[in-house]
DNA sequence: TTTATTGCAAAGCTTTTGCAGGATA
DNA sequence: TATCCTGCAAAAGCTTTGCAATAAA
């Protein structure tokens, strides 16, 4: 299982060492972010951390996960328009993404780094980050849209 | 060289065979998105199409590419927040783009199909489509940026 | 002639911004 | 204590929608 617990200690220097202050609104979110396979928005975030922090805003919600893509601690997924994911795996991977139900899910592929450094050489590119989204109907929704189609 | 240009005779029975209408405003987008290399905006598309179709409006350009999206006639490239580009090359390959200046390069790679059936039948998923993304500077912009830091 | 499409304007949504009050280091 | 951050509300920006007029098949 791919796995990207931080610690609060860990997230609090992160934090710190490069000037931004750890509050405790960006710990709360830190905790649903980089503890969280769901891959959430940032509303859902909202929701989340307003369980514990009534008070939170949505404008901190944003700012904060600005924070941490600057910090490289998560990647944002643009999965369609007008809506941002986040990830906290950083490396490689791949995503892929139920357009039915909207699931996303990690897979690990240890030739995605080459990849990469290949295309990267080849264009005389300099990279710094990768985005890589397989769309397509995961294996329950795709039982489902047989179905409903074998009653028509 | 990457190339998707289509004949006019191509982009009409692309349309048709699905029961759209092949109207002169969805062929001049066409001529536009689907024989260019630069990964135009809608809002860029729409300046294009316009100098040849003045009344041509927006919400015609979104229509269109939602429609060529269904055709699978192009693949819709989420960049960052709030900016969709268009790339005429549908089938698996990387899109190389520079954070500085915006540039957006094709790169094939053709370990790109084996890598997503693979991750397809690990997860139990039914892949539709894909998009890769490297974000990093193109080299202009990297040679740009190390000589601002010599400076300093 | 029927049906789909256009163009306009308004609405919708997510995300960003400005700023006064408040928390952190 | 100086600086950064929060929360609010407004603004911004891209995209979508509703509808009457128009064009395609």
């Amino acid at each position: 299982m791919m796995n990207s617990s931080r610690s609060d200690a860990e997230i609090i220097s992160a934090f710190r060492s490069k000037g931004f202050k750890a509050t405790s609104q960006r710990i709360a979110i830190c905790r649903h972010v980089l503890c969280s396979e769901e891959h959430p928005n940032a509303q859902r975030i909202y929701d989340e951390v307003r369980r514990t922090h009534p008070t939170v805003s949505l404008a901190t919600v944003y700012k904060t996960l600005a924070v941490l893509k600057e910090l490289n601690l998560i990647q944002e997924l643009l999965v369609k328009q007008g809506e941002a994911r986040y990830d906290p795996i950083v490396v490689p991977h791949l995503n892929l993404i139920c357009n039915r139900c909207g699931v996303v899910r990690d897979v690990k592929d240890g030739n995605l780094k080459i990849i990469i450094e290949n295309a990267a050489k080849l264009a005389r590119f300099s990279p710094s980050g990768q985005s890589f989204i397989i769309y397509g109907l995961c294996n329950i929704c795709k039982a489902i849209k047989d179905s409903a189609r074998d009653v028509k």
